[in-house]
DNA sequence: AACATTTCCGCAAACGTTTGCGGAAACATT
DNA sequence: AATGTTTCCGCAAACGTTTGCGGAAATGTT
């Protein structure tokens, strides 16, 4: 029962291995009869051809690695899910690695890539990561690279990720179009490039725009903090009309302060987010936001993917458009 | 640069493969002497073996399969993260397939893991699974298949779950022990055995311990569903004096409405749920919950699965204790 | 000094595929 | 009828490793 090789079919059928092994895959050298009863006999033996032998012989194999930080998290949550569909889709695998935000581990993840001789490698790289030599290692060995979310700043390489100035500046423009007046935005830690992106694009549109609205930019550097700020600038006399959160940690930390103040969306206070589209749906009214979900972005990280395996040479840097998701917050 | 195999090594070494391959892993049959200058050069180089060449050599590969419906899921999220850091550490690496809640796509998938003569195989089937033919095919292959979360029902097979029932009593015993009178439950759908399970052992233990609550238990399909309910069963004069949840997804549609509605925890209503533990952090303040998290679970799992490679051939059902996580909603 | 034992290493087969090449048979063209 | 062309198939090498076996040299035992 166990394992049928080609060599076995060949056997029964009075062929050799060669020729068995081209019927298989349809080979013009092979006439139809013979491809036929090969085929037949193979279902019926159910052949499965060996992946090893395969891999060895052609010297590649059909998995990515996907090399990210944590699972544990909305973003990667969605992109991994979108990715793994097109993976699927074209016959490909997808080996995870979680780096835990340690760029020791996420060098030995690379190793590990390296060594199982993947096809290519995706990458969303930790906050602490400043050497980018063993990724490009591995791009000169004809294993690609393709960073997404979180990718080096300056270096040549293939980059899939949120536009976070347009995200911003979508925002901007959704809180004017509204003639929101003043309002209260919360950033993430300064030092996060993201931050800084999502903020100066964010402020720069107001400018641009010769808005009169007050704006008041603060920091918080996680979802606690965002509370404990909010149940201060919240307190009546309520002096804002629109609270924006720039990413879904901070809209947690907000909408936690505004239930316990007893506000009402969007009567009391209106809501903006930059989001990944789950948290927003855990409220009532949903919450209006910009979405960054993972999905497109793991579809326009794959089919670049397939681009490089098929020979594409050169470095491209993808950013995939925001989208305004209405809700009832505003 | 590119690839350096052995018998490169052996060439500049003047010794046979053999030799090389031997010495590098300390095989008692080269000398000290010769081990070290192999080791040297090797590190020197940069070889890493050929893990095609091993796999088809040896018959077996380090990768485990994980196949579950999403990946989009709390449960799956938490468990994939610790089952990931518990193979890594090992030396294994997970791969992961989505069968969509699609039971031909899951067949799909077991096919590709079977193809790809994973060591063994993580799964949690589909909603709609009836026929255990194939995974029981893989078992006799050899290939241990681990069921965790959503498990056969009756089939003799290794389980790893969470102790619904448990979970469920340990929710009723909080309830009796804080002395709620006015109890509404909900649960999700009928038919799923998880709902079955839990409703079951919940209303006995307020048999068992012959409390005098008023126990309303309510079924609702979604988290949409839960917020209609919710809204009319929540609406003054209220009648209830706490809430109990059975799953995330309820406790999100429980939430909304008692946002909705302005009730306030715990003064106006308490809320108890079960829970991955992801969700009651989002609130204010922190939802108490029994914990059923897919991290205990997943290294349960993976050293049962180590055990079958080690060649434990009996089954095994294992359950995972809940843990009662104290917030501020009771 | 003769023999037995240990130490160290190489030969070669095997794992299951893919594929370049060559060749026999059948067919088509003069 | 002789030649060129096409159709169909098999031989054998190669991918890089592991490992049983055998054997030469060194060491130990009478």
């Amino acid at each position: 029962m166990a394992d049928v090789t080609l060599k076995k079919l060949s056997e029964l059928l009075n062929l050799s291995i060669s020729t068995v092994s081209r019927a298989l895959k349809d080979h013009a050298d092979v006439s139809e009869e013979t491809r036929n009863r090969v085929k037949q006999l193979a279902a019926m033996v159910d052949y499965e051809p060996n992946t090893y032998a395969i891999n060895l012989r052609t010297n590649h194999s059909r998995e990515f690695g996907v090399i990210i930080p944590s699972i544990a998290n909305d973003f990667y949550q969605s992109f991994i899910s979108s990715l793994e569909e097109e993976a699927r889709y074209n016959g490909y695998s997808l080996i995870i690695l979680q780096s835990g935000d340690d760029p020791a581990t996420e060098i030995e993840n690379l190793r590990r890539c390296k060594q199982n001789r993947l096809a290519g490698i995706f990458v969303s790289i930790t906050s602490r990561t400043n050497d980018l030599n063993p990724f490009m290692r591995l791009v000169e060995q004809d294993i690609p690279v393709i960073f997404f979310d979180i990718v080096p700043a300056f270096e040549a390489c293939n980059k899939v990720c949120v536009d976070d100035a347009a995200a911003a500046v979508m925002a901007a423009e959704t809180l004017i179009a509204q003639k929101k007046k003043n309002i209260l935005a919360i950033f993430g830690k300064n030092q996060l490039s993201i931050t800084r992106k999502r903020l100066q694009a964010f402020t720069e549109t107001f400018n641009k725009y010769g808005s009169d609205a007050q704006l008041n930019s603060l920091h918080a550097g996680s979802t606690a903090d965002t509370f404990t700020l909010l149940m201060d600038h919240l307190a009546s006399p309520l002096k804002y009309d629109v609270v924006f959160c720039m990413s879904d940690e901070i809209l947690i930390g907000v909408m936690k302060a505004i239930q316990t103040l007893g506000l009402r969306l969007p009567q009391d206070i209106g809501v903006l987010a930059i989001s990944e589209g789950i948290i927003p749906t855990y409220y009532y009214p949903r919450i209006t936001y910009i979405e960054t979900s993972g999905f497109k972005l793991a579809k326009m990280a794959f089919s670049r993917m397939l681009a490089c395996i098929a020979g594409s040479s050169y470095v491209q840097e993808l950013k995939s458009e925001p989208v305004l998701v209405a809700g009832g917050s505003l």
